[in-house]
DNA sequence: AAATTGCGCTAAAAGGTTTTATTTACTAAT
DNA sequence: ATTAGTAAATAAAACCTTTTAGCGCAATTT
């Protein structure tokens, strides 16, 4: 880590042209007709002398960074923690690096970041958008720079999409309530137009429906405090004597569980969305409709790739089957 | 996000050099005396284009990125992902950005990817440094590059570092332990030179030597797999009938928990080092040693920025007060 | 014999800034 | 009348690459 040695100063040193050392070290050598000589000599000065190239002028001229932009809704759940480190390790055996930020769900700070990071000249985006987000990814696409949304989509702008099949996993894990004599299943979710919540609430829905049972549904705010998120799930499992639960996300579980605890009711049969350490760990363990997140940050990565390299025209949705894992608290319930 | 304008078109727009363009957004008008009027004439004209310089072409010239780099050990963890996430706020008010990368305690990977963010320009670092790191800091460091450490540093060289109080945390809550009439309390820890765990370890060993106790110590292997290191803990614990334990992280005490489910064994009062959201949930809830989080992060940031703009020269050392936060499994003790 | 093609390589432009060194047009001092 | 000094602005170099367009020569084709 000494003073840099540019290209110039390999040129100099074998006595040829820089165009010439460019050429070979972008793997033109072929194409440009170097002489298969002159390139080894070259790749083996280069590798001696331990050259790399300025990334910077590199990114100047040819207007890639290799760098891309990772807009997520928070890096401390452990599903975004999880997610970004295995699409982060993926990236980067391409050769890209990721700059990333959370929105926490801010739609003004979304905006601003997209911005900051298209200043820099990322080379696409991963997003999970967040409610009105939609304008700005409408932009970016006309400027030609290459987007995968996930977890979340907008209905009416066609963009590449990697989530879960949140409709199903919420229809198998209300079935499997059902099928457990449960009779009062309640649902609990965000006030929120994003797309994965409104799929998880109609997988509610439609097993309800499919039973003829009656539903039960909470919203919270998705800016509640969790002390507001917790008053309020009690009211409603309490003051409805549900015997059942589905959280759309695993915080609004964990809230639930911390309600139970501090008002010190017992907390009736439940399913989580998104798994989560605590769900394992708990007495009973929690069941969970958890998401194939490994299969997710591949393929968000695996087509931004394709997308980048102009090998795909045709926007791509693709919609990746959840897991029911069953666990202690959706025992079958003992009629009395 | 039109067609990008530059510097130039500016000038010529106005009709004067790209110079005097460059001196007035740099706020250099009063240095460079350029007239007044003719600094307002530029200022309310790239407002009104809504001008941008091209961050890579400011880069190549001044050698200045604007980007940090954070190595941290995993972003999944939510110790570390919640730093990530305050840093990465803070950084971000100052015109920074960060680009991240986990190493997952592995060296070669943490060297590979400094090299990469070295070789990306990144105007400084803040590293959770695994061991054997110790000659790439110092190569950075003799670079002129500033590096901030956390979590842990080299004993041997005189860097920036913000930490937790290890000693002072583990001894507190070893003491706690005594007091609450425990007799047999072993520690977990890992197989590693870094520093936080050999503090860790004397705190723990102190209070021990303090209150006249026998001391217990299990080291498992950090690339041991979750089922390995339960297999270790169950026998540490039930051999020895240990009724009391001290975890020097929380994923080995959520391993520990995890034993106890799977092997079905009581587990005995205990202490993790580092909150998490399974402790204040558990029946009992976990009594931990709480890490200033916020404070580190902000520290961490604050030294960085002081160091980028040269304002100081001596290396400092932050060490940060723990917190015990007593919960209900370190109840006092029924004596039989 | 003249024109074309192929080979192996290179000079110079381009990418968009910042910064150094200079110019120009004055006013004030000798 | 010359010199010195200053305010206001600028031309050109520098940062380090990639890429376009083309050069000089020999061999082949017309």
């Amino acid at each position: 880590m000494k003073k840099r040695i540019l290209i110039s100063d390999i040129a100099k040193a074998l006595g040829i042209s820089v165009t010439t050392v460019s050429f070979i070290l972008n793997d033109k050598a072929k194409e440009k007709r170097i002489s298969e000589a002159l390139t080894k000599r070259v790749l083996d000065y280069v590798k001696k002398v331990g050259y790399k190239p300025n990334e910077l002028a590199k990114s100047l001229r040819t207007g890639k960074t290799k760098i891309l932009g990772l807009i997520i809704e928070d890096i401390s759940n452990p599903f975004f923690g999880n997610i970004a480190r295995l699409i982060e390790s993926k990236v980067y055996e391409q050769g890209y690096r990721i700059i990333y930020c959370s929105t926490n769900n801010d739609v003004e700070k979304a905006k601003e970041l997209i911005q900051m990071f298209y200043d820099r000249q990322v080379d696409g985006f991963i997003i999970t958008p967040s409610d009105g987000l939609e304008d700005t990814v409408k932009q970016l696409q006309q400027s030609n720079i290459p987007v995968v949304l996930f977890d979340r989509y907008f209905p009416n702008l066609e963009t590449d999409y990697v989530g879960a099949d949140n409709f199903q996993g919420a229809f198998d894990a209300t079935s499997h309530l059902c099928q457990q004599a449960y009779k009062r299943i309640g649902f609990v979710s965000l006030y929120s137009d994003q797309t994965q919540m409104k799929e998880r609430s109609e997988g509610y829905l439609k097993a309800m429906d499919n039973h003829k049972q009656q539903s039960f549904i909470q919203k919270v705010q998705m800016d509640a405090s969790d002390d507001e998120a917790m008053e309020s799930l009690k009211d409603f499992i309490c003051e409805n004597r549900l015997d059942a639960l589905l959280f759309s996300t695993n915080y609004l579980a964990i809230s639930g569980l911390k309600a139970s605890k501090k008002y010190n009711f017992v907390m009736p049969a439940m399913i989580a969305f998104d798994d989560h350490t605590v769900f394992k760990l708990l007495e009973p363990s929690i069941t969970v409709v958890s998401q194939p997140i490994k299969e997710i940050a591949e393929n968000l990565i695996n087509i931004l790739l394709l997308r980048l390299q102009g090998k795909i025209k045709a926007t791509r949705k693709l919609v990746l089957p959840c897991e029911l894992k069953i666990r202690e608290s959706t025992k079958a319930k003992v009629t009395l």
